[in-house]
DNA sequence: ACAGTATATACTATAATTGGTATGTATTTA
DNA sequence: TAAATACATACCAATTATAGTATATACTGT
């Protein structure tokens, strides 16, 4: 995959916001959504359009979609990651709350039976 | 500056290639335009447009405009700069070869006179 | 003052991206 | 089999980005 291809994806706040959190481990599409507070059409035109570029994969569970970084995960992500999640920016600060926003949603779906596909649950403490 | 927007900047292959000319020195022009091998409108433009966004600044000497990236430079630019001229796919490999080419047009240039702004010379051998 | 070189800008056409509304599909549950 | 949930897609409008042509500006040397 080309460079370019990778920061046209992450140049757009949300998708960088969505690969933030995949990167912490896989998600369904609803609970993304609760995270970033984005309607569901937008959120799912994002995600698709990163399936399509090679970035993200997913896979149904019930009615859930279930979508996870494609590993190995590109080097580029992972390495802005790492600077992005130290840095200081308003953006990057956002990464930094939708990764506890997302601790502690994995956390509340856990207690109530059938809202979190296993997969999903299966991260509570493991990170 | 946000994350954003030096994706959106460096999204682009051409004002990637830009950046990572100017990161080894600063240049006018004409010479990134041999370098590139690209128009002078679409030079100047992307010059302009990288300008304004604050990444770089330019200077007059003579006839020429001397561009260089604005220090201190961006961490995430350093960051990416670093991962991408070590890196294996088409556009990294681009990035190399504009490097050397910037190389030799220095020395070329160097040795005729009058055809080569003094703070571009100055850098001969210095990296 | 004039020609030449280096660079920038205005203008225009076209393409790419984004966002919203409405609707469709897949699955589960009653 | 009908209703509900989760998600995807088609369609359209609006915005933004890109590229090219022509023209303008700044400076140098004659």
């Amino acid at each position: 995959m080309e460079a370019s291809e990778i920061y046209k994806c992450i140049a757009d706040p949300q998708r960088l916001r969505i690969i933030n959190l995949l990167e912490a481990g896989p998600l369904c599409v609803c609970h993304m959504q609760e995270i970033l507070e984005v309607p569901q059409v937008k959120m799912s035109k994002q995600l698709s359009s990163m399936k399509q570029l090679g970035l993200l994969e997913a896979h149904r569970e019930g009615t859930w979609m279930i979508y996870n970084l494609i590993a190995p995960i590109e080097g580029l992500i992972t390495a802005n990651l790492c600077y992005l999640r130290e840095a200081t920016c308003a953006e990057c600060k956002q990464l930094q709350r939708d990764l506890s926003k997302r601790e502690k949603l994995i956390l509340k779906i856990a207690k109530i039976e059938n809202d979190c596909p296993q997969e999903v649950c299966q991260q509570i403490g493991s990170r």
